[in-house]
DNA sequence: TTTCATGTAACTTACATTATTACATGAAAT
DNA sequence: ATTTCATGTAATAATGTAAGTTACATGAAA
């Protein structure tokens, strides 16, 4: 949703963006709100108003997004207890544990790496290759890039 | 729940099992179909029967488990779509699929790591240390190790 | 003053997991 | 043989979480 409002030229509206992503625009503000809390996003009311992001996509990471969103779990395989009498599910936590701890180690030290921006090169080295030219940078195109697949 | 069964002599049946786990013997009974599938668990019907492991402690591991459990997605971040047309969801899904598969990989190969033997190793250790002798290794002592905490 | 858009609370729907019920199958005890 | 016990499995119900929806207040621009 940040790469969508980083293609457009002006704020996005709840509505647009709910549109571009076949979701209800109140569940675009609930998550929007939460990236503005951390300065990710901008938001303004009325006329002419709608979301528009904060930062140069060079400084905004997957990390930054993740933790914006709350840092949900990343895992989907979690201990029940959070400290157990049973002491067999202790020993099973304890080493689950650090596996656990090392995989989410992993894969949020390799979030920090992708930034907006190499998404955002990603994303044109696509456009480029689907052969569609840089004229047009409207929100038609933007509509354009998410309906003119398969799906 | 296998080192509990691996705790007992003999074999114990989806109710104890259940009491044990804090659920219903049905979703026991589930469960241990999907194991025996795999040949890590054995059942038999009528007086006496139960679960039974059917493998030594030193050959099953956790990423034995995880496959016999019809290796469920280890991550809870997910793509929604898998072959979108979106441009811009391709360029996010690709890049974060690489961080989800390294992680995943990373989780597994750790999962092969951990036996059910070195998980029994460490309760044992945590059983000398709350100071419980050897002596009852018997159902009640089960339900002891299960409910002596302070849940 | 009207229109537009966000800000939020409250509520509803939808979905997946888990739990429960019911009954069939098979094995051992009497 | 018949009763008892335990698994095997389908069908249904309950539960919890996420997503969607409605409604209305707030603020800004036309």
């Amino acid at each position: 949703m940040l790469l969508h409002m980083a293609e457009f030229d002006g704020p996005l509206t709840s509505d647009a963006l709910a549109g571009m992503m076949q979701t209800n625009p109140v569940v675009i503000r609930r998550i929007l709100a939460g990236l503005r809390k951390e300065g990710l996003v901008h938001s303004e009311k009325g006329h002419g108003g709608g979301w528009r992001l904060a930062k140069d996509l060079e400084s905004v990471t997957l990390y930054d997004i993740h933790l914006a969103l709350g840092a949900p779990g990343v895992l989907a395989l979690g201990h029940r207890t959070e400290a157990p009498g049973c002491l067999v599910e202790q020993a099973v936590n304890s080493a689950m544990g650090e596996a656990f701890d090392a995989a989410e180690a992993l894969l949020l030290s390799q979030f920090q790496q992708i930034t907006l921006a190499s998404l955002s090169r990603d994303f044109h080295q696509r456009l480029d290759q689907r052969g569609i030219t840089q004229q047009a940078l409207s929100e038609a195109a933007h509509m354009r890039n998410c309906s003119d697949g398969d799906d």
